[in-house]
DNA sequence: AATATGACATGCT
DNA sequence: AAGCATGCCATAT
């Protein structure tokens, strides 16, 4: 029954959930989608979606709160980039924590309403 | 079909 | 702290 484009969707729109001005990891989204522990999920459906839809991908970042990207790399730049304009403080590459999804609550009141 | 790779996470050393 | 090892799932070769 899990199919992968529903994994995808279910993804997708936990991704898209995420408030602006905050980010959540890929364990965070991966575990609100329904799928505890597939982070590698998350990631691989973010880059299949990736310049095709309006999908705030940037707002993803790694369980230690950095960028996923190799830094200085162009994608990493556009990512802190994109943060920074919404806000998100970067030092060292790395999110404030204060950006971060706080409590699960967040995320899920913004996915299930 | 088997092995290696990847925008990851967690745990142990 | 930083690094190594294992788990997980889909793709690529």
């Amino acid at each position: 029954m899990p199919d992968l484009s529903a994994s995808a969707i279910a993804i997708l729109a936990a991704v898209r959930a995420i408030p602006r001005g905050q980010v959540a990891s890929y364990g965070q989204v991966a575990a609100r989608a329904g799928l505890p522990g597939r982070a590698r999920l998350v990631a691989w459906a973010l880059r299949q979606d990736d310049g095709e839809s309006a999908l705030p991908w940037f707002r993803v970042v790694r369980a230690d709160r950095r960028i996923a990207f190799a830094p200085g790399s162009e994608d990493y730049r556009r990512q802190s980039h994109h943060l920074q304009a919404e806000g998100v403080h970067i030092t060292g590459g790395r999110v404030a924590a204060a950006c971060c999804v706080k409590s699960k609550t967040d995320l899920d009141r913004a996915v299930w309403g």
